[in-house]
DNA sequence: CGTAGCCTTGACAACGTTGTCGGCGCAGTT
DNA sequence: AACTGCGCCGACAACGTTGTCAAGGCTACG
């Protein structure tokens, strides 16, 4: 640790009445230039921007925000899954780039999946009085969000719906996602598709499940208890639950594999069982570098830039006055064959 | 898009002053009771609280910050390349984690790397008072902060020093990092080995050429001019830049490759031209999954985490009123050997 | 029994800004 | 010459909260 040259004296910040005083002219003036309201001569307008800019003037915004009419603060509150997740901060980065044109800015922050840490934060923003919130929820109860919304908070929901509140809501399709991934497997050819997914519990991931049910359904294949791992939550439970699949008896040719990180899991156990060129996969949800693997992973990508923006612009719609009733927005997936979902099913040796 | 009922009626939010009439109290003891000050009675104080909670009560921050006496927000801003990418996203998971413990919201924005969308963000930001500001910055030129800095605000300046301006600084070691790896292929008995670099003009990307000479030297090897591809700044660019590296008069038996971007776009080249096997690589930065290619790509790790901790940290001192001397922390490195950094060379075919 | 001192409470001003309103000066009209 | 209307400007109150201070009631002590 290197020592630099200390912090420097202290000096406060200028305010209005100080740039009045210093261009000698009224506080009331100051506010009309530095909002650009009609109504200064050009001359005076001049010397309170001069003065302005000498003292490094700059607005308070909360000052500003307590004052006015409209009471906005031009500030919305983002809570996501976890600001480091790869799909998250792709919508993080959407609403960002919305906001941005607007000058709003944006706090953000990581839910865990933990209903009382998105609590904690949603109380965080709101007293801070944000104009409206964008949230990824982690719990499913959001009644305690009425007063707020009566209040005139503007709630947009991304990729799950709010329980017992009504709000706007931008969702994935991943029901039909799954679907779609599923039967391009069977378009394949393939008879037995193993599913991995993730907590029943969580909305998407059985969202997900219904879709590979509801494909297999529709040729009328059955749904076989030994093909299917739920609950499966980490990268490691991933790759054993492949593991367990591929070995027991009756292995499937072709794995369906509903989240990201199940997704790499399965690709850990393909290759130790060196099975990977073998075995069909196709995962849901994109993954950095998915196209770099050997071979590379077919998937069910999910579009976290449109949910972002279609969030986002609903958001300042509602911000902007629009009163109109609820609106459920649904983004479909993309289907992305890389190599890895068109492997054809392993010929079955009679026994 | 499916429609629901629309937003209800709107009800204004209660102040202070209505939870002071509910509960039949002066204005001033509702605010002792809501900033658990002592000297209320028990009596006083849960009537308080009972009509505040029966109102919905919340806190208004702005409307606090404005009267308060040590003028702190309980916000900060946080200034990153872009929150979307992992390096950064890592960075800003550590940050929040910090200013979680604290209570401390955070607002974030992507800068692209461009100057001018720094200095907006620094405005929006210090207009809105935050305490603090980490700043992975874009420009070279930070004179602007002074009036900021010395107004109070807690500056850190993280992955880059800051220009023309003292401030707490956290940094990689960038230089040490190329050193260590371009040795560790030294060490495998390598002689000529080639590097691909990002912008020469961004300071991280520089440091990190002065370590691969720097390495070079040690030993008494040459730099050799056809072995080094400097402002290489896209996937695709260091997919060329190695192709015709490799495809040379001379060509390296291994790689060393200064940035994440660059080091993917080696890898496509590699895996390409069929010689991921026989080329040995080391890259700076790891890489999502850079564990299950084949070869698994060896890396100089960067330590995200410990960064955005270790700045987050400082700004809090600082906000906290530690006056001392500025101070510079320098994170170490970490080399993952994963097998593309450990393939020895190529013997050479005598002509 | 008087008084000092503590505990509890509230009145009031202030933070930095914007909304409202009224005043002044000047041109144009009767 | 008096009046009207408009353009420009400033005084003042208010936003929701906290800091300061003083008032009132009580206890404890001489």
């Amino acid at each position: 640790m290197t020592t630099l040259s200390g912090p420097s004296a202290r000096r406060p910040r200028a305010t209005m009445r100080d740039v009045a005083a210093r261009a000698g002219v009224s506080l009331k003036t100051v506010s009309r230039v530095v909002n650009r309201e009609a109504g200064v001569s050009d001359l005076l307008a001049e010397k309170v921007r001069a003065a302005a800019e000498e003292l490094n003037f700059q607005l308070n915004a909360g000052a500003r925000n307590l004052r006015r009419s409209d009471g906005r603060t031009g500030t919305i509150g983002l809570l996501l899954e976890n600001v480091a997740n790869p799909f998250s901060s792709a919508v993080h980065r959407a609403v960002e780039d919305v906001a941005r044109l607007r000058g709003v800015a944006v706090l953000a922050g990581s839910l865990d999946g933990t209903p009382q840490r998105e609590r904690e934060l949603v109380a965080t923003f709101t007293s801070r009085r944000v104009d409206g919130l964008v949230l990824m929820p982690a719990g499913a109860d959001h009644a305690y969000l009425v007063p707020e919304q009566r209040a005139g908070t503007a709630l947009v929901f991304v990729d799950r719906a709010p329980g017992r509140l009504d709000a706007d809501v931008v969702l994935t399709d991943n029901r039909q996602g799954a679907t779609g991934g599923v039967a391009h497997l069977l378009d394949r050819g393939h008879e037995r598709i193993g599913f991995l997914g993730d907590l029943a519990r969580i909305a998407t991931a059985s969202e997900r499940y219904d879709g590979y049910v509801e494909a297999l359904r529709a040729p009328g294949r059955p749904v076989s208890a030994d093909l299917v791992a739920r609950d499966v939550a980490t990268v490691e439970a991933a790759d054993m639950a492949t593991t367990d699949m591929l070995t027991g008896p009756d292995a499937p040719t072709a794995l369906f594999t509903a989240q990201n990180l199940v997704t790499i899991g399965a690709v850990k156990a393909l290759r130790r069982l060196g099975r990977q060129h073998e075995v069909a996969l196709v995962g849901f949800d994109d993954f950095l570098l998915g196209d770099l693997l050997d071979p590379p992973v077919t998937v069910v990508a999910q579009d976290p830039d449109a949910i972002g923006r279609a969030a986002a612009e609903q958001l300042f719609r509602r911000i902007d006055g629009d009163h109109g009733p609820f609106t459920m927005q649904v983004v479909p997936t993309r289907l992305i064959e890389r190599g890895s979902g068109e492997i054809p099913p392993l010929r079955r040796v009679a026994s």
